[in-house]
DNA sequence: CAATCTATGTCAGAATACTGACATGAGTCA
DNA sequence: TGACTCATGTCAGTATTCTGACATAGATTG
């Protein structure tokens, strides 16, 4: 087990501290994801398209945080079970619209109840105020790692 | 990119942020970390090993939020490398005590370099008071993710 | 108008991490 | 002591995601 709960740089980094909780976030969302059948990045797909009907697979990928190739092999495998719809001609362009169909809308209403009971319990103990900043102190920091991508 | 209020609202979702921030970090250190040939997990792996020299296989993983089999398959290329040793036979039980050759810390102390210079910029903006803020906001949410998987 | 640039969808192969399984050593308990 | 439980290291196969590459559509620019 761990020996000793020796403060080192690791135990004051933030950055690590940033990736435990987002390992354990993950870990249980994939938990009572599980037995529905569907993963974290499943889920994503299927939250992203309720909210903003009509997302093409590039925005998908953007929205879950993988890469448009990864997202074009989950969608194509959630239109064959019939989870969405695609044309099968792009109107405009070659972006293809996404949407769910009533299976998909079905599927994913059970997957938001164990997810939010997941963010409920992430957010216990935590008041108002202390996760509007949290919300914030985020933000900031994402918006410090993305500067240096772009400009520099 | 606009949403319509549906279930979970992901542009106020703190789940949702928390992977966006992680997401962001991770692809700042995969990009300060690739010019010297090294991923993140393999980082991970050497800093665990500079701060507490002796760590088995099964602690690195838990370490670096990897399985101990990942982390296996990892340290048998840093030893073939040269990077870590670990004795050929376990001094007590099956644990093999790995630590960093001569070799393991100068590849590490460039790799620190650039990951504190990621670091320094994720946290450009914020007080000291809102750092540790942060930190303690996250600390609590990874102890509330923690205490539905053991406990119920 | 033509050349160039950017973004998209998609296929294929490579890299990475995971689950399953096995044998082994140490601690517990009756 | 012997049975049981737990954690470990490791091998093998599977799953997931990524990088590379290509053709194409729209926007931009001269």
């Amino acid at each position: 087990m761990s020996q000793n709960g020796v403060g080192v740089d690791l135990e004051t980094s933030l950055g690590y501290l940033l990736k435990e909780a987002s390992s354990a976030l993950r870990a249980a969302m994939e938990e009572v994801l599980r037995p529905l059948g569907m993963s974290v990045t499943h889920y994503s797909c299927l939250e992203l398209l309720a909210q903003r009907p009509g997302l093409s697979n590039s925005e998908l990928a953007r929205g879950a945080f993988v890469t448009r190739q990864t997202m074009n092999v989950l969608l194509q495998a959630l239109e064959r079970e019939g989870y969405v719809t695609r044309p099968a001609e792009a109107p405009v362009g070659k972006v293809l619209p996404t949407r769910l169909t009533h299976r998909g809308r079905r599927s994913l209403e059970k997957a938001t109840v164990a997810v939010r009971s997941v963010e409920v319990r992430m957010l216990a103990g935590m008041t108002e105020t202390e996760q509007s900043g949290a919300f914030r102190i985020l933000q900031s920091m994402i918006h410090s790692l993305r500067e240096g991508n772009d400009g520099a």
